[in-house]
DNA sequence: CTCGATTGTCTAGCGGTGCTAGGATCGAAT
DNA sequence: ATTCGATCCTAGCACCGCTAGACAATCGAG
């Protein structure tokens, strides 16, 4: 059994290497450097491995997107349980997310721009996903307000993070008042 | 000269054609149909026509875009001007903003989500992305709030509006909501 | 210990992509 | 009528994601 099991074991390890070298590379490079003959080559396999592993690079991105999620949810945890009441709770959030997303845009992407082949807001989302959200859920109750819907308040918080965070990277906004848009952003949605 | 102004003529034609062509083929397949093979054949010419007209493919996205831009703008400012008082000015740009997005995936995702070659928020800014974002920005003023600046407020709008169009389209949130949403977002930034 | 079966990996290749070099063709000006 | 320049196309490059089939290593049964 002892040989099997670290056959095994050999396998998941190489399966994490894929994962760590193509976010890896995705950062470094950007996700169009990531190709399957690049990455085969890091990890020092040939191709094909690759698809032992995975359907194609569309799941080799939705794995990394899963790592992100779940590293993010960890984090906005951390950064809601640091701050004190309802409305810091909130800019600590925020401010956490578009950290998450400035200090690693291409995880970002993966989860949130490019086709991970993952489902969401369904029953059937991934753990880390559904996670990532409550992190924002479970801090946002009392910043809702009074008679407003906490999963559609967190939506809507969420999205317009993601638009400052995607608009922001993509020079779409000037960098330079990042901060002051974060800031009057949740001053208007914060009611509390 | 009249033989030379016919074929300058007939080049544009042939510019506006490939935009036009690009932009359908892209509303109705996808951006990931919409290949210089394909695109040519439907405009019956070979590929290198399409490269006497545009640097490469991100130049002809970026033509779309740009199209795309002038009509945004032109619907904003008119849902602006159908609306009563501030607040009800910033709900109608919001549903605008959010209805154009929808009716018309491909050319949102070519202003926002593609590389199209186009600068943002800097002086050499093409036009028409500049006439878009200040047909907002003419109509947001009074909603912004004394003391706030008003092309700050702008932009945290937009973002916020563009968070909700591309998670909405991506399934990442459930469309069902997408009014309530809208409406809790304008109802919040809004201060007027 | 040997030998077939199984597992694992690689080489080679398919059809597709964006893009371009170089030759053919056609029309305008002499 | 003939040159000559603009215009366009054929053919091909390097790369992409992905896969079939050959090959080697390993395992289990006799």
């Amino acid at each position: 059994m002892s040989v099997q099991e670290r056959k095994e074991r050999e396998r998941a390890d190489r399966e994490r290497l894929i994962v760590a070298t193509a976010r890896e590379l995705a950062e470094q490079q950007g996700w169009d450097a990531v190709t399957t003959r690049r990455l085969a080559e890091r990890i020092e396999y040939s191709q094909p491995v690759l698809y032992s592993h995975f359907r194609g690079k569309r799941e080799i991105i939705g794995a990394v997107a899963l790592e992100g999620a779940a590293e993010m949810a960890v984090e906005l945890r951390a950064a809601a349980l640091a701050a004190d009441g309802p409305r810091a709770q909130a800019a600590a959030l925020a401010r956490a997310y578009l950290d998450v997303a400035t200090r690693n845009p291409a995880v970002y992407d993966a989860m949130f721009q490019l086709d991970g082949g993952l489902t969401f807001a369904h029953e059937d989302t991934p753990a880390p996903l559904k996670d990532a959200f409550a992190a924002l859920l479970d801090n946002l109750g009392e910043a809702a307000g009074e008679g407003v819907h906490p999963g559609l308040f967190t939506e809507v918080f969420w999205a317009s993070l993601h638009g400052l965070a995607t608009l922001t990277r993509a020079g779409r906004l000037p960098p330079a008042e990042a901060d002051r848009r974060t800031e009057l952003l949740v001053d208007r949605l914060a009611v509390v």
